[in-house]
DNA sequence: CAGCTTAAAGCAAAGTTCTTGCTTCACGAG
DNA sequence: CTCGTGAAGCAAGAACTTTGCTTTAAGCTG
C-alpha cells in the first residue's frame, strides 16, 4: 500500500537527502550504506530492505536528480531551442559530477527502469521544443531523429570517450540534424 | 616491473577465467570475491591488493571480452562491409548478457580508461572497414561520423532502451549515413 | 649459475558491512 | 477506537574487506 504522507515517504527523503549531502562531504568512495544510514536516523537494515544495496539507491537518487524541473527555455526557433538545450546537456552532464550521475542511474538493477526513465525524461524535455516547432509552423524532425543524431552522439562520448566533448560538437550535432550534413 | 610470463600473469589468467566461468555457472548476482578467489585458487586479499573490488575485476574482464578478435568480414562493399558488423554488433551486445558486459565494462574507475577502450576498440574496426573502402576508392565518411551516426545509436538504446532494438534499426543507421535522411 | 632485490602472493587477525528472524511502530481502514 | 498491515527497529550471526607481516619467485648481477 503506498502511503505518501505517512512514514515510508519520509524515510525515503531522509534518505535521498542523506546521500546527496555525503557525496557532496565524504566523496563518493567513502558512502557506505552504514554511514548513510546514521545520517538519515534510520537502521541500515532499513536501507538493505527497501533498496538492496547501494548501488540501487544510488541509482534511485540519480535518477531524480537527473529529472528535469523545468521545461527547456524558449528561444523563438527550433534550432536555437536545441542548441541552448544540447549546450545546457553538456555542461551538466560532462563534468565528473554528471557523469557520475549518469553512471548511477545506469547501475542499477539491469531489469529495473531507471535508465529509460532517463531517455524518457530526455524525450519529454525535446517534445515541448518540437511541439512548440510545430505551432511556429517550422519544419520538425521527430523524436527519435533528435535522440538519435543529438543525445546518443553526446551521450557515447560522456560515457566512453570523456574529455571529447564541447559546446561545439554540440552545436554541430544540431546542425548536421537539422541543416544536414556540413563538412567538418 | 611488469613480469609477462611469470606469476602475477598466471594468476591474472586464473582469475580471469574464474570469474567467466563462474559467472555461468552462479550468475552474477552471486559473485563475490571470496568465491571467485577460491576457484582461481588464490586468496581474496590477492585480488583485493590488486584489482581493489569486485567491480573493478568485473569491468576488466568485460573489457577483455569486448576486444574483437578477428578484423570484421570483408563483403566488398562498405555499406555491405557497416551492415554486417552493425547486425553482428547488435546481436551480441543487445542480449541480457552482452547489456551485463558493456554495463560492467563502464562500472569500471570513472578515471580509469576502460570504457575508451571499448570506443577504441569499435574505432579500430570501424577504420579498418573504411580502410578498405577507400583502397576500392569508394566514397567513404569518417570514423568519428560512424562513431556519431551509427555507433552511439546503438549504443544509447542498448543502455538506454532495452527492447528498442532490432537488426532492421542498424540497417536504418547505415543508410541513413550512408545515402542521407530517408523516410523512416 | 648462485645470490640478491623486489614486486606480488599468502596468511591470519581485526574491522566493517550485509543478512535475517523477530519485535515494535504507526498509518489507514472499518 | 480498535484492528490489520506494511514498514522500521533491533540484534546476532554470517560474509566480506582491509591490513600488517611473512613468504615466494621472477629477473638482475656478478
Amino acid at each position: 500500500m503506498v502511503r505518501p504522507g505517512g512514514r515510508s515517504a519520509r524515510v525515503q527523503e531522509a534518505v535521498h537527502t542523506a546521500v546527496r549531502e555525503l557525496q557532496e562531504e565524504v566523496g563518493r568512495s567513502e558512502l557506505t550504506v552504514p554511514l548513510v544510514a546514521t545520517r538519515a536516523g534510520v537502521t541500515p537494515s532499513t536501507i538493505y530492505r527497501r533498496w538492496g544495496d547501494l548501488q540501487e539507491l544510488l541509482s534511485d537518487v540519480a535518477v531524480e536528480h537527473l529529472r528535469p524541473d523545468t521545461p527547456p527555455p524558449s528561444h523563438g526557433h527550433l534550432s536555437a531551442d536545441l542548441r541552448g538545450w544540447a549546450e545546457q546537456f553538456i555542461e551538466e552532464m560532462s563534468s565528473p559530477v554528471g557523469r557520475t550521475y549518469i553512471r548511477d542511474a545506469l547501475l542499477g538493477h539491469p531489469d529495473g527502469d531507471n535508465a529509460a526513465r532517463c531517455s524518457a525524461y530526455a524525450a519529454e524535455q525535446i517534445e515541448v521544443m518540437l511541439a512548440r516547432a510545430a505551432k511556429r509552423g517550422e519544419d520538425a524532425p521527430d523524436v527519435e531523429a533528435v535522440l538519435d543524431r543529438v543525445v546518443a552522439p553526446m551521450m557515447y562520448r560522456i560515457l566512453f570517450r570523456p574529455g571529447d566533448l564541447t559546446a561545439d560538437y554540440a552545436h554541430l550535432l544540431v546542425r548536421e540534424l537539422l541543416d544536414g550534413p556540413t563538412t567538418r
